[in-house]
DNA sequence: CTAAATAGGATAAAAATAGTCTTAATTATG
DNA sequence: CATAATTAAGACTATTTTTATCCTATTTAG
């Protein structure tokens, strides 16, 4: 039912990039600020990369930054590259994963459930994560 | 970011259960119903025992049965006995395992959803779950 | 050309989850 | 009272997931 210290890392990342905007930081710097180990901190970026959440640049005075302005990535955009969808249950994220969707009476919770947290994690975004 | 398995199996126990309220029902025969491996399921309901959730009786037609009105159990009721507190992040549960609850413009969120998510498990008993 | 940086994949270590097994205690019933 | 059936408790094992680390490309400024 938690997030994984994988995701708390990204977002550590994201937030401290959201205060240099402008700034190509080296995933070295990210990682000696943020706690975060270095080597694991770089396959996270290369997620985050991908996902068109920070662009990066390689070869010497390479490092990543935003790709977009912090108000437009949201907590939820982080976690879902990370993790993929939110879901309390694995039949929540996917019906074909549980064979009794149909008649399981607590699947419709599961789903609730999701949907407020998605809810939640939409409404921030990292210009209003900033102190 | 999800329950568990044992969790899950919990859940379809007290399900199992809350359809006969005064059966005092083997563990052999929850497992076999609810397709729950039985020596798993018998430290399921050492736990579910433990919380007063069922009442077990040993010995020669023993077996376990609710220990209150299935309206009187909640979703979060069982989900707490197994999994303990729900919380996206460790430090939603427990501000000590984390040294930047103060400072982290994050934290808040955790909680927000937690407690969002309690609220949903909570308007949910076995009674108004069955179908 | 070289040094510094990310990309990607393989691998390893640690932790959590899922499940099993054995022994003890309890109890209805013959 | 002996026995068989049942839960209680804890040790143990297996599997999966999480949390890294490392090595070999590839890219690029100078």
């Amino acid at each position: 039912m938690r997030i994984t210290r994988e995701t708390d890392y990204a977002i550590r990342c994201i937030l401290y990039l959201s205060e240099l905007p402008d700034k190509v930081a080296m995933a070295g710097e990210i990682a000696e600020a943020m706690k975060i180990p270095k080597s694991f901190l770089a396959k996270i970026l290369q997620k985050l990369t991908r996902a068109k959440i920070v662009h990066s640049f390689r070869g010497v005075k390479g490092g990543v930054r935003l790709a977009k302005k912090p108000e437009d990535i949201s907590l939820l955009d982080v976690i879902n590259t990370i993790e993929g969808d939110v879901g309390m249950n694995i039949c929540a994220v996917n019906e074909k994963a549980c064979d009794q969707s149909k008649e399981c009476s607590v699947h419709h919770i599961w789903i609730e459930i999701r949907e407020a947290v998605e809810n939640i994690l939409k409404r921030y975004n990292f210009e209003n994560l900033r102190k």
